[in-house]
DNA sequence: ATGCCAGGTAACACCTGA
């Protein structure tokens, strides 16, 4: 069996105890984490002892992600070409060879203000991207996880209270679309396999004491390729980080795949 | 409509986030 976690840490230099803490906790096969907040050579090495080699594809101060896989896999990163995908650090891309099973770790743009039409724009177009990066997938039979922070609330019930975010970026109805259509090219949303909406969230405000009175949404998505539906067992969020003492805005998401 | 928090950068204010 394989976990594979997603985590947004708002910074990895900040929050490097608490990955570490999840690492001991549910001991994941790979690990995707987005919003790193810094270069490649500032990403702190708490992973090599720990037992993981690390994808990284960071930048200075903002956004960033970084895939971690156990050791004993044989890794190949996969070069984007793409240029709106590459213009800011927000995916990374890599093949597990032993079991023919390619990563997409993203941190899709939040896009707001939507009235700024050059944020939301590159959203939507950067989703255009992201579908035909992840199209050949399906098209070939290949085996593929998305999975990251995709900014997206997929369903109404996926907010405490939908109506606050209609008119924004991880709301709006394009931006919905955007994301149904990567679902009806064949990829399953896999929550959904196991969660009524509404029951769960990844994301609650530092604002307005979102946490303590449970005014979350949930934007962290893992979809999978066609040929994996069967071999999902589990969908699992980890609530209890975003009670640790300086936290994340962010909670762990994972998966188990049966072999 | 904006700030509320939080982190980073740069510099004691502003950008980005969601």
């Amino acid at each position: 069996m394989l976990v594979i976690v997603s985590w947004n840490v708002n910074s990895i230099r900040t929050r490097e105890d608490h990955v570490l803490k999840l690492i001991n906790d549910i001991k994941p096969d790979i690990l995707m984490i987005q919003e790193i907040k810094c270069m490649d050579i500032e990403f702190p090495d708490f992973y090599s002892n720990a037992g993981y080699n690390a994808f990284i594809c960071g930048e200075k101060g903002k956004y960033g992600v970084a895939t971690l896989i156990k050791k004993e896999f044989d890794v190949e990163e996969v070069t984007i070409n793409n240029q709106i995908l590459k213009k800011e650090a927000r995916l990374i891309m890599t093949k597990i060879k032993d079991l023919n099973l390619n990563l997409i770790n993203v941190y899709t743009p939040n896009g707001n203000p939507i009235e700024n039409s050059e944020k939301f724009n590159f959203k939507i177009e950067w989703m255009n991207q992201l579908k035909q990066l992840s199209c050949k997938f399906v098209k070939d039979y290949q085996k593929c996880v998305i999975g990251g922070d995709f900014n997206v609330i997929e369903n109404n019930n996926d907010a405490s209270n939908f109506e606050n975010w209609r008119n924004d970026a991880l709301g709006h109805h394009l931006v919905r679309t955007k994301f149904r259509e990567l679902l009806s090219i064949g990829y399953l949303n896999t929550i959904r396999l196991f969660e009524k909406p509404g029951s769960k969230y990844s994301f609650w405000d530092y604002q307005r004491a979102s946490w303590e009175r449970n005014e979350g949404i949930l934007i962290d998505h893992f979809l999978i390729s066609p040929n994996l539906t069967k071999n999902i067992f589990k969908f699992g969020i980890e609530e209890k980080y975003r009670g640790l003492k300086q936290p994340s805005d962010h909670v762990p998401v994972w998966i188990g795949l049966n072999n």
